[in-house]
DNA sequence: GTGGTCTAGACCACT
DNA sequence: GTGGTCTAGACCACA
């Protein structure tokens, strides 16, 4: 599915959240999907249960999935979801922050542009190729 | 200058080295510009000389200022300095992931657009306003 | 593991530094190799943690080890970084300057030579005598 | 003569030592050349004479420079010093760190041997277009 | 005045 | 246990 870097400063539940985001947000997992369960990551990633157990909470309480007790976590639908907008905002301040830095260290103002556009034209793709129901 | 959030979970002297940042990149402080001394910003913000020490430490380690013992803090020269590929790799990852969780968000692709463009543009008066000389 | 001059000129910190650096690149601290905790090596060298803290903080910096919060700090491998030119060209720059002094001092080119040699062979007994594995 | 670096986090007055150093060890200054005066040098650098001072004092300690009140500073003659085996031993401790860290960093042995051909060379094409005296 | 280093504590998050 | 951050002081060298 994943892997960890367990040599990374970035703390290993820190790094279950955004891989699972990851597969989440570029459509690799779909709504509803079942997650593996905490015990199969934990032994898949060689990592402590406790650890894929606080992120997997970490990832309910932002909505990413959810959890159904007996049965395990599921994709979360994104659509059902106000759009947040406080969170909206803040990915934009930070997306400025990101332009700002570029330009500052040169780069060109197409660069960023057609970065930008194949970012957009890559998950594309993947949204056209994926589930048609 | 600027504020720090001494409640956010944002540590110090990552605020610090982020708002210094902010003023640099959008040129509100210029090359060579004298930053305020370790002491009086840490009075200005109410914390303590080591932790604003700590913050101008990384940030001359970034290449954004210099540092003359016995003088004072400066903003380095932006162009004095190679683009540094990796940095901007990682920063164009950062990019995709952003827009990768806005589209997933239901964003509309040209409101990401429009939204790049507005940021593009006002960093373009910025600069146009700029030094004269 | 070693010790530290508290009289000396050169700081603490910067001996901590010296002296690591020394065990990783003569190759008795080997890769992956556990570094002594913070708190255990400030306790040894009767220094305070912050001091210790600092030096590994430049180590890591350095590409010299990695660190893993709540877990120690590790010998990074040498073989995954590249050469880093720049640092290359400072060290002969320096090695320039020594041997400027040491045949301003009278030292015969022979002499230095046979020196550089002597050195070369210490360190390949060293590395022969290597990992088995 | 030479330039100071007013930006660099090396202090003027260390700059102004190693410096001097270089052109007598180079050989550019001979034996008994008259240095600058530390007004005069003081105003070539634009630094404060009270630095270049400090700096002439610890050359003489050094026993680089030595000084007739009233008449200024002179090169001292190299030969008539004993070796002083302690800074030998130090530099060639230097030297060995030095390549140590080289070798680490992936360098050629004979990528080494041949650096410090280069270098001897150099020295070499100075010291006989030297005073034939 | 400036930055650089250091001590002796403290609390936090992560494993 | 580990490293990461922070406070409240102190002393030093340099300009």
């Amino acid at each position: 599915m994943f892997q960890i870097d367990l040599k990374s400063r970035d703390s290993i539940y820190e790094q279950v959240i955004e891989n699972v985001k990851r597969l989440v947000f570029t459509g690799i997992l779909k709504t509803d999907a079942k997650l593996p369960s905490v015990r199969e990551l934990s032994r898949t990633l060689t990592v402590n249960p406790n650890t894929v157990q606080k992120a997997y909470r970490e990832l309910e309480r932002q909505g990413v999935i959810y959890t159904v007790a007996g049965r395990g976590c599921f994709v979360a639908d994104s659509q059902g979801q106000e759009p947040d907008r406080e969170r909206v905002t803040a990915m934009f301040e930070d997306m400025k922050r990101l332009i700002e830095e570029l330009l500052f260290m040169g780069m060109d103002r197409d660069g960023i542009r057609n970065e930008v556009e194949r970012i957009l034209e890559s998950c594309e793709e993947r949204e056209e190729g994926g589930d048609p129901a």
